[in-house]
DNA sequence: TTATCAAATGAGAACCGATGTCAAGACATG
DNA sequence: CATGTCTTGACATCGGTTCTCATTTGATAA
């Protein structure tokens, strides 16, 4: 498998669309961070880099990574997106501390067989699932 | 298990909120629809009961209708937040068509159980959780 | 009942993540 | 290079939801 920039660039080359210098910049930033990020926060590391790059950019540009494959957009119910890389990575879900906010991430194969199997049971074609268990994490329960 | 408005009542009173004319009108209009409904439909049901309320007093007591157990919120990811009511019905998740919006509740004893083992695994305890399966219907699978 | 006061309401402003608009600038192709 | 389209930055706008606050209502005590 290509390099992800690479495959970011097959992506705009087949669809037509310009390789600029902040959609290589914004790719970087965020192939740079790790776990789940706002378009807010992938905008503060993307200023550090170049100031003059604007939000939309941001906003415009994360969208195409996650079109071209490279991100997964997440959404934990509390209003902002974020996105993940998904990149050489399995799939995967995830638990949300409903005190502290961590997000631990999980896989879980027999629930994805499970999963296929109740769509084909209704006729469903699955295109992507998301499944998030709220609850209390480890350490609050301790306090 | 008491009626739903029995139900409401007492967490109104446990929590020394008054039992408004509103907050009765907008359970009533709740318990009287099906399915999953945002706010503005409520609105629009509660507003030909009576003119006079407000949407933010819909929005105001469809919370509390949800705290008090009565409802649930569902999140589909479409920036819209709606309601179905849980008063004694069974937990359920939902399969979403991506072409035609159509929602179908599905049930999966095993996969719930694999779900709360899976959170045992990481000393998570869950109060809830999310599972939506995103594809094509039987009907736009034929089209 | 009536008085009292905290709580709830209606109206409309504010919020905020996200998207749209558009003139100016940058990229790819010939 | 020159051309024409795509992309950008700046800023307005959007839409669901929440906030603010003066007014009204419900619950409690007298």
């Amino acid at each position: 498998m290509s390099s992800p920039q690479n495959q970011f660039l097959e992506y705009l080359a087949k669809n037509k669309m310009a390789a600029t210098e902040q959609r290589r910049i914004v790719l970087e930033v965020f192939l740079g961070t790790q776990g789940h990020h706002s378009c807010e926060e992938l905008y503060a590391h993307v200023s550090k880099r170049d100031s003059s790059i604007s939000p939309a950019t941001v906003y415009r540009t994360i969208k195409l990574i996650a079109e071209s494959g490279i991100a997964e957009s997440l959404d934990f119910g509390d209003g902002i997106t974020r996105f993940e890389c998904r990149h050489d990575r399995e799939h995967h879900d995830h638990l949300v501390c409903i005190r502290c906010n961590r997000r631990i991430e999980v896989m879980e194969d027999r629930i994805e067989e499970l999963q296929e199997k109740l769509a084909c049971k209704h006729e469903f074609e699955v295109h992507r699932h998301k499944m998030i268990l709220y609850g209390i994490c480890p350490d609050c329960r301790k306090q």
